[in-house]
DNA sequence: TGTACATCAGTGAACGCGCGTTCACTGATGTAC
DNA sequence: TGTACATCAGTGAACGCGCGTTCACTGATGTAC
């Protein structure tokens, strides 16, 4: 059963990662304590040595979840060049991430609707991010100027879209090697 | 507390108006048979004289709630004209749908993930419907060949991202104001 | 008209169940002397 | 070496609760004569 490797060691990072595995998998609400318990090989009192409540597991994964997505779209969107290369270093990461953390995808796909947002800080949340380069971009006269809102909500479709179709076998294989047709397709967008 | 109309008459059509407002707006697994039923003013068994169970009225729901959008899409593909004229025949019969109904789209946004799609027929499946249309385009030569499933995965994020950016007060108003935009958008995307 | 009966939408109360959570306890391990 | 004790990860059993669902019953309404 824990044969999902945990990222760091310890009890904790093999409870987090069984249950970001199960919830991916099923959603949240389908998945027991007891579930998360079994997958771990552990009795369903010894989670609450580690986490405070099922509830708390769950923010925990919501949050770590979207902080790497947050920190490295922050660092794509920073770090110097034109809003072409912001913007194909940013999908780069997005596609990377996704590719090589599949779960974290799915689970974040599965909770988006959850009521969670609020435990999210602003600067790392991924559509604010998406919407401030646009915008920036806009302001200084590099792409014409439309309602960034909504260019910003195409791109961001752009990405998610072919990610989920992906998650449903749709689309066979991985992000990545579609990354280049991604980034053009944003860019025919944007500008 | 029954204050939302129903479509039809009767209590069934009660029932399942203010079952899909619950839903809508809760999630599935969030909202009680109990508070269906306060909400329709009945008292909790009397449900099952509409609805075998829980299960069968989400079930109905969902499959009634993309009856209209798989029907409107394949009309509008089916039609006569070049690709970008069904294409934006299309993106209006959804926008138009999502502004007319917007609780149905709501629902249909919280439970896309939630394993229910068996019971939704493949000619009605708008993401099917979306594919064969850039499909066709392409084997008729109307726009470039390239990856059709990508293609397709894009034009649907087009149109629900910034449906998902409206459910959440990102974008203000209606979706219809916007949809010559998204039909731009969608036509850069696709050729 | 009054009486007897059939119908049936609607309900109060209870059902069993699995949930998240708590708690007193166990038993293996390490340490002190 | 053996003995006594402290530590603490881990657990069996039970908790109360709200869930979806069932069922025997009510009581208003319509019909027959």
């Amino acid at each position: 059963m824990a044969s999902v490797a945990a990222k760091g060691s310890g009890k904790r990072e093999l409870i987090r990662a069984q249950a970001m595995r199960l919830f991916a998998e099923r959603g949240v609400d389908a998945v027991s304590v007891q579930d998360i318990a079994s997958a771990c090989d552990m009795a369903k009192p010894n989670l609450y040595a580690h986490f405070k409540s099922k509830d708390e597991l769950i923010r925990d994964l919501f949050v770590e979840g979207y902080r790497d997505y947050g920190r490295l779209m922050v660092q794509a969107a920073e770090a110097p060049g034109p809003f072409r290369v912001k913007l194909e270093r940013m999908v780069r990461v997005i596609c990377g991430l996704h590719d090589q953390d599949n779960l974290r995808f799915r689970f974040i796909v599965m909770t988006q609707h959850a009521n969670l947002w609020s435990v999210v800080a602003d600067e790392v949340n991924p559509m604010e991010i998406v919407v401030r380069l646009v915008a920036s971009a806009m302001a200084a006269g590099e792409i014409p100027a439309r309602n960034a809102e909504l260019v910003a909500a195409g791109i961001v479709g752009l990405v998610v879209q072919p990610a989920t179709f992906l998650l449903y076998g749709r689309i066979g294989g991985a992000l990545t090697p579609v990354a280049d047709d991604i980034v053009s397709m944003c860019m025919r967008v944007a500008t």
